[in-house]
RNA sequence: GACCCUUUCGUCUAACGGUUAGGACACGACCCUUUCACGGUUGUAAUACGGGUUCGAUUCCCGUAGGGGUCGCCA
């Protein structure tokens, strides 16, 4: 026997901002229904007006967006169960409200607000990934389902829609488990057959509670902001409560799909790691070609508040290469361009200190930068001969006059390949540079 | 507080009765190397606790503890 293709959906309500854990949530919908050649919905379940705007709409159509996500019906993409906003739906929910007026399941309270008269009965939940939940009903006070204004409440459009719009899977959070109790009792007095539940684990943070908006990382704006690579993101957004069962963690949406099953899909709560997630888009980074990385950078640079020192160089464009390799994200550019830029930029400490270990470092700095005056050809196998040259004649390896002259370029311990990079600033920007940093530390380590 | 879910290295997870409990991030060491990194190798590190069931429990059952969730005229 054949079942027909699912259909799911994802109903954010527009609060300004794109939560990860909301789209985690849209991702697993969306897995799900790509996995199973089903049909994927966005709904907007924009019914508390004061806090619908567009600017919220678009964090929402935009994230999605740019996580990768595409839905086949929803805003913009219009589908048979238009409209897909829920402040557009007043006739409808009309419609399902007297439906239930007319075979009395509703009373109405002194203030007009009308209540949902509940069967109080145990609802046996049957979760795909929880199992089976009694929820007992029999305790709980009746759902409010339209307010005395005459907007309606959440749980009511939120069934009724997924009625209308005949959505067979439910994939949420597990915050909605208990709301679901309240979800099928609406079902069955529509008559409608519930659909398959699926309730999800939670995302956290490090410290284990809930994340909420001003937590670093729980909006999705941080990662488009910071220019992550979105199928970075994604790819960990995934493997936070979904495991492909082996090794591996590097994985593509299009190999995730087939993977995509309940049994998969873990039972306890994750909490948020943004070292793991900068490490996943390193590995997705160091593999993007120059192009791709060009642009993203440069883009990341030009909505800097406060220029970067190189963004309008000409040059940059040749030392972005160098970069690339070196950084797990995009806004890690704010430490190596002023070092590369700048060339009065002051020796950190920590390259200082480890310098001040070196013995007889005035004379070495001397020699070695009287073999680089000497050089015709700056390029950086000349330069790596002249340190050699230089290393011959103290009579000590390279290697040690390849870190003091780091950090007579930079001033940092840490950077891009030196020897392409002191090749890129060329023979006029470099010399001076190391000559003012030599004498500045020579005056201060005697 | 009541109810529900959950519990393997610090973190994400694998092992669906028998493994030296595996991988990854982070951290340390070593190797590679011309610096910084990458990489390679490797180390520290876990089955919450207590009972059962079983020849044998990370795995099944019960209890305890911890964590999370829910208890709205928010969604």
């Amino acid at each position: 026997m054949s079942t027909p293709p699912p259909r799911v959906r994802f109903a954010p309500s527009p609060t300004g901002y794109l939560h990860v854990g909301g789209a985690r949530t849209a991702l697993f919908n969306w897995l799900y229904a790509r996995a199973h050649g089903g049909t994927f919905v966005l709904r907007i379940e924009d019914t508390d007006a004061a806090r619908n705007t567009p600017a919220a709409q678009a964090a929402i159509v935009d994230g999605l967006r740019w996580l990768g996500i595409d839905w086949d019906e929803g805003p913009e993409q219009n589908g048979p169960h238009a409209p897909y906003y829920q402040s557009q739906r007043g006739p409808i929910y009309d419609a399902y409200f007297q439906k239930l007026v007319d075979a009395d399941h509703t009373y109405t309270e002194p203030n007009g607000a009308v209540r949902f008269r509940s069967p109080k009965k145990t609802i046996v939940l049957h979760d795909q990934i929880c199992g089976d939940i009694n929820i007992d009903r029999s305790e709980e006070p009746d759902m409010t389902i339209r307010r005395p204004d005459g907007s309606y409440i959440f749980h009511f459009v939120n069934v009724v829609d997924d009625i209308e719009m005949a959505i067979s899977h439910v994939i949420r959070g597990e915050d909605h488990i208990y709301n679901t109790g309240k979800h099928i009792e609406l079902f069955q007095a529509f008559g409608a057959t519930p659909p398959v539940y699926a309730h999800i684990p939670l995302i956290l943070n490090p410290d284990g509670s809930k994340m909420s908006k001003r937590d670093q990382g729980a909006a999705l704006s941080y990662y488009i902001d910071h220019a992550f690579l979105p199928q970075a993101v994604a790819n960990y957004l995934c493997l936070l409560g979904w495991s492909p069962k082996d090794d591996r963690e590097i994985l593509t949406m299009e190999e995730i799909q087939p993977l995509f099953r309940w049994e998969n899909i873990g039972h306890s709560n994750a909490k948020f790691d943004l070292e793991k997630c900068r490490w996943l888009n390193a590995q997705y980074l160091a593999k993007l070609d120059a192009p791709s990385f060009d642009h993203l950078a440069i883009a990341w640079l030009l909505a800097q508040p406060t220029p970067l020192p190189g963004t309008d160089d000409p040059r940059l464009r040749e030392v972005l290469p160098l970069i690339q390799p070196k950084i797990k994200a995009i806004p890690e550019l704010a430490e190596h361009l002023p070092m590369l830029f700048d060339g009065a930029a002051p020796i950190a400490d920590d390259a200082r200190a480890k310098l001040a270990a070196q013995p007889a470092l005035a004379p070495r700095l001397a020699t070695l930068l009287s073999y680089l005056e000497n050089l015709s050809d700056w390029s950086a196998a000349s330069i790596q001969a002249a340190v050699a040259a230089a290393a011959a004649a103290l009579a000590i390896k390279p290697g040690a006059l390849l870190f003091p002259l780091r950090v007579l370029t930079t001033g940092q311990a840490h950077g891009v390949d030196l020897l392409p990079a002191l090749e890129w600033l060329g023979r006029t920007e470099a010399l001076p540079r190391l000559h003012a940093r030599a004498a500045a530390l020579t005056a201060t380590s005697t």
